[in-house]
DNA sequence: ACGCATTTGTTCGTATGTATT
DNA sequence: TAATACATACGAACAAATGCG
C-alpha cells in the first residue's frame, strides 16, 4: 500500500541521451558551429543504438539546439551563420524582403540592477549590469530602437567599441567573445506611444504608435541572460509570426 | 548523357504516405475529433512498414494536423477540444493565466469583397464573402476588437444568430456546421492608433496605441480561408510569443 | 479487481540510399 | 573512386497507457 509514490523520475533513453548532449553542449564540449561526433561514435560511446542516438538529435534539431547536413555531419547550432542570423529578429518588410540591416550603438555602460531589471534578469537588485542601447535601420530607415540588460558578471570586457567593431549579429559576438549561447527566447508585444526621444531616433512624430518587444533569452537550463525592450517602427514594416 | 535532368518531383515513401493522409484529411474521410486507423492498419492499407507510416504521421503531428494518445490511438486535429481551443490566439494576461473569455457578435453580413478584401481572400473583386466585427472580453475587460472575412461560398447560412447560439471557438463551428479546417496561419503585426469607434468598444481613448494583427488562416493544400484583423488592447494584456 | 486485447512509445538491429569530401 | 555521414526503410520485440469484459 505505500506503492511507488509518483515516480517523477522516468525518462526514456534517447531522453537521457539528449540530457547528455545538452551538458556536452552547455559544458561547451563542442563549439557554436562545430561539428559534433557522428551518430555512431555517440552511439558508441553512450552504449546506445544508432536510432537511439538519432532520436535524441531528432529533438535537438527540432528545436534548433543542432543542424545536420547530410552527408557532412551534425553541427551544434550559432547565430554566426548566413542562414541563422537574427533567426529572432521577426520584422519584415511590408514589401518584400529587401533587407540591408544596419546597426547604431548609441550607449553602452555598466551599473547596477534596478528591481525591475534585476527581476528580468533573475539576479538581486544592485548586481552588476550592462546597459546597452542601439538603433537598427533597413535601407537608411530606422525600425528598432533596443534597450538591452546584460547580466555584468558574463560579459566583463564588453564595450561600445567592442560592439561597434565587430561585424555580424550581436549573439554572435555573445557566443565567440563570452561563451554566452542564446538558444531560445520568449517576448511578449504590446503597443505603446513613442515618447520624444525615441520618436525622434526612430524619425516618427512623438507620440505614435510603436511595438513594445520585450524580449527574455535564454541559454541551456532555461537560464535567462539577456533582457531587451525593443521599439518597433511599423509604419512600413510589421513583426510576422506563425501559427500552428 | 540525357541524364535525369532534375528529377524535381523525387520523396521519400513516408512523405508520400503523409500526402495520402493530409488527402484523406482533405476529402474527409475522418472527421476533426475523430481517429485515423492504427499505424498497422495504414501500413497494410498501403503496403509500408510500420516505422514508415510513424514517420509521416511524427510530422504531421508534428504540425498539429494530427494529435497521438498512447494506448488510445491518433486523432485529427481539431479546434474543440479543451486543451486545443483558442490555440491560435496568442493573448494573455499580464498576470496569471487568469482567462474567462467571453464573446459578443457586433455585426455579420454579408456582401461583396472590396479589392483588399479580394486580394487578401485569393479571390475575385465582387465576389461573394461573410463579414463578422466581433468583440472578446477577458474578466469583464474588452480586449480584442475582430473583423473577419470569410469567403462566402464556403458559408453558406451562417448568420449572426448562429454565431451568437454557438458555444464553443468559431474555429470549431466553422469545422462542425462548414467543413471548413484552419491549420495553420501567418499573422502581421503593426501598431495603431485607436479610432473613436474601436476606442469606445475597446474601452480605451481614442488615438490609444493598439496591437493591429492581420490574421490569413489556411487549411489543407495552403488555401487561404480568412481574413481577420484583430485590434488588441494591450494596457494589461500582451501577445506572447516563443523564439528558437 | 483482474486480465486481455489494442494502440502508441521505445529500443534494438540490419540494409540500402543519398550527399559530401 | 572510396570513405564517411546522415536519410530512408524494414523487421522485431517489449513497455506503457487505455478500455473492455
Amino acid at each position: 500500500m505505500p506503492a511507488v509514490a509518483d515516480t517523477p523520475a522516468f525518462s526514456p533513453l534517447y531522453r537521457q541521451i539528449k540530457d547528455l548532449l545538452v551538458k556536452g553542449l552547455q559544458g561547451g564540449e563542442w563549439a557554436p558551429g562545430a561539428a559534433i561526433p557522428s551518430e555512431l561514435e555517440l552511439a558508441a560511446r553512450y552504449k546506445v543504438s544508432q536510432g537511439t542516438v538519432r532520436k535524441a538529435i531528432d529533438e535537438l534539431a527540432a528545436e534548433n539546439l543542432l543542424v545536420r547536413r547530410q552527408g557532412k555531419g551534425t553541427f551544434v547550432g550559432t547565430h554566426a551563420e548566413a542562414q541563422t542570423q537574427y533567426r529572432f529578429l521577426r520584422l519584415a518588410d511590408d514589401a518584400g524582403i529587401a533587407q540591408g540591416l544596419t546597426r547604431r550603438f548609441i550607449d553602452c555602460r555598466r551599473g547596477r540592477a534596478s528591481a525591475e531589471v534585476a527581476r528580468a534578469l533573475a539576479l538581486k537588485s544592485g548586481d552588476a549590469v550592462v546597459q546597452i542601447q542601439r538603433l537598427l535601420s533597413l535601407a537608411t530607415r530606422p525600425v528598432v530602437l533596443d534597450e538591452i540588460w546584460l547580466p555584468g558578471a558574463l560579459f566583463k570586457g564588453l564595450t561600445a567599441e567592442r560592439l561597434a567593431d565587430y561585424r555580424g549579429p550581436m549573439y554572435a559576438l555573445f557566443e565567440t567573445e563570452f561563451g554566452v549561447r542564446m538558444i531560445r527566447a520568449e517576448e511578449k508585444i504590446r503597443a505603446v506611444a513613442a515618447d520624444a526621444d525615441s520618436a525622434r531616433l526612430l524619425d516618427v512624430v512623438a507620440g505614435a504608435p510603436l511595438l513594445a518587444v520585450d524580449r527574455w533569452s535564454y541559454s541551456y537550463g532555461d537560464e535567462v541572460l539577456e533582457w531587451r525592450r525593443g521599439l518597433y517602427q511599423t509604419r512600413d514594416h510589421h513583426y510576422r509570426n506563425q501559427l500552428s
